[in-house]
DNA sequence: TTGGAACGCGATGGACCGCC
DNA sequence: GGCGGTCCATCGCGTTCCAA
């Protein structure tokens, strides 16, 4: 078993390498720059190009903020939630979306989860729920690696050490159900659960909850994860988009001192069985 | 010694804001 | 409206640490 059910499109992965070899050295035979090899490769210029290029995918948040868009009108129009909104850039986090309970759920978008970036949060005051959503539009990404890499890696730690709640985690962008990266939820149902949604057409998302209380070494060294229904918003996701209950991930932390050392240990559980559980790791903050 | 995990940093673009 | 500065976003990579 394995925290995410998908995995890395392995042909892509090589296709990838490959060209991105065949870049590396070939790139001098291109554009009208007028250097030879030697020049080329000692002017920066193949460098800055690679660098510009990654920042524009990086900085676009266009497409993310389109999926995300269609994703909260849907669950809209079809009752599961009542009203959403941006929440503006003064705000840290993305959505602000409104629950038939009346219930307040702050979303934060990110992007691959692998990445320092994935620690900057604020769960505003006003919440009832606070959800990190991972929209991951690079198709050649492992989505294992930086399942672990986000929740384990870069969530716990920051939960832990800055004392912030989290109530769970949602996995799921365009991509899945791509070729790019086909989705083993559905993979041989005689009717698949697609849902289709303007221009996508799209699996059941991955949902990880995760606990209702900061874990703390002395006064709460193991909260459980909350029920799947203790966070409406996670509730409503997967009831609106075909959901099964076994395939709702569960996540804890254990938490205790060793040494100087804050060690959390970080257990993922689906289907009532363990899939993932990491060793006591040590939580290092400068 | 080596390989992998953890995590901070670098390079860049986009959004916003104030000034002219 | 255009320009420049600032802040914050992204992902990949480099460094450090540790277990095998």
């Amino acid at each position: 078993m394995t925290i995410i059910p998908c995995l890395q499109n392995d042909e892509l992965r090589k296709r990838i390498e490959t060209y991105s070899e065949v870049l590396k050295t070939e790139a001098h035979k291109l554009g009208d720059h007028g250097l030879d090899e030697t020049e080329f490769y000692n002017s920066g210029l193949f460098r800055g190009a690679i660098e510009r290029i990654r920042g524009q995918f990086s900085a676009t948040m266009g497409p993310k903020r389109e999926f995300a868009r269609h994703v909260l009108n849907y669950m809209q129009d079809r009752g599961f939630i009542t009203d959403w909104q941006s929440a503006g850039e003064a705000n840290r986090h993305d959505y602000s979306v409104t629950m038939p309970s009346g219930r307040i759920v702050a979303i934060e978008l990110k992007g691959c989860l692998d990445g320092n970036n994935t620690n900057i949060f604020d769960r505003p005051p006003q919440a009832h729920e606070f959800v990190i959503w991972s929209v991951c539009t690079n198709p050649g990404a492992n989505p294992r690696h930086n399942a672990w890499s986000g929740i384990h890696t870069r969530l716990s730690a920051e939960i832990i050490s800055r004392q912030e709640r989290v109530d769970g985690t949602i996995i799921w962008d365009m991509v899945c159900g791509t070729l790019g990266r086909p989705c083993p939820k559905i993979a041989g149902e005689e009717k698949p659960r697609v849902t289709v949604l303007g221009p996508y057409e799209l699996p059941p998302p991955c949902i990880y909850v995760f606990p209702a209380t900061v874990p703390s070494p002395r006064n709460n060294p193991h909260p459980p994860a909350q029920q799947l229904g203790d966070v409406h918003f996670l509730k409503a996701l997967h009831d609106c988009f075909q959901g099964h209950n076994d395939e709702v991930n569960y996540v804890d932390f254990a938490v205790e001192y060793r040494g100087v050392d804050t060690v959390r240990k970080t257990t993922v559980t689906r289907g009532g069985a363990p899939v993932m559980e990491s060793a006591p790791t040590a939580i290092r903050r400068t």
